[in-house]
DNA sequence: ACTAAAAAAGATAAAAAACTCTTTTTTTCT
DNA sequence: AGAAAAAAAGAGTTTTTTATCTTTTTTAGT
């Protein structure tokens, strides 16, 4: 489904905004130790979504990552389109390029409820929003 | 969200199915110019499906491949785990090695709902219903 | 039996994705 | 000003996926 890459944005991102409270950045060597990814490949895609102001950064001593109230209201959709592009939502699920409601692929109508709730699951909920719900319930990243 | 084989796949077993009434098995070749995909790549796909029993083929002059009725009954599901694993079904959207309904990531719930989606889409239809839908609606491969 | 047509098998090549390493820039602290 | 810490940038490397090429096997038709 997504890339890996988009797998370990989503938990870099949600592990910025549950200890967006701390007062210190947080570097990368500690989300890679967390998260259990690769440190040089996540410093790679914290650099990607900074630039794409997903999640903020300062350098130097005491620098890291940190999340602002912006970054905090960002749909999870932008960290997924930011990764694998904005086409993962729209694109055909067969790779034709031509699909659409109009000249519709064979799997167009079942595709089209499938990526409804894709975009339920990511499109909706706020970074903010869904770092409470893992907070709350205690999930796991 | 599929392989380009998986893809490939799908659409050459709906290409087979619609054409099941022919007399003559069809070549690789036919598929692969109607289909518009690489030829060598679509033969091994076909190989492929062809070991799992999802397509049927003879060898020799006039040989090709074709849909048996066990091959038209089997659910598309089949196609995209013999191309993409099993896994695609059950893995964890996030690549989290340990989640589950006990140990919930935090797209757990959403993916889950998603998931089901998709198994809508191409668990419980056989090749021989898409196949009918597809000529039905005259739908594009 | 021989030829030719087709898939099967195997080996190779190119492109993309995943991952690593090195250097540069920025910034804080002494 | 100088040293050190951290991200940014850039340049590799490895692995996986996608695609191609070559040889072998099977089989129908002559």
């Amino acid at each position: 489904m997504f890339s890996k890459s988009c797998k370990y944005a989503i938990r870099a991102v949600l592990y910025l905004a549950l200890h967006a409270d701390s007062e210190a950045n947080i570097g990368v060597k500690e989300i890679a130790d967390r998260l259990d990814v690769p440190k040089p490949f996540l410093a790679k895609i914290l650099q990607q979504l900074s630039r794409y102001q997903l999640i903020s950064s300062v350098k130097g001593p005491n620098g890291g990552f940190f999340m602002s109230t912006e970054n905090m209201r960002e749909p999870l959709r932008k960290v997924v389109e930011c990764m694998d592009g904005p086409e993962v939502f729209s694109s055909c699920i067969l790779g034709l390029p031509v699909c659409s409601s109009q000249n519709p692929c064979p799997l167009h109508t079942q595709a089209f409820i499938f990526r409804e709730g894709l975009l339920k699951v990511v499109g909706s909920k706020s970074v903010a929003e869904l770092a409470r719900q893992v907070s709350d319930e205690g999930l796991k990243l």
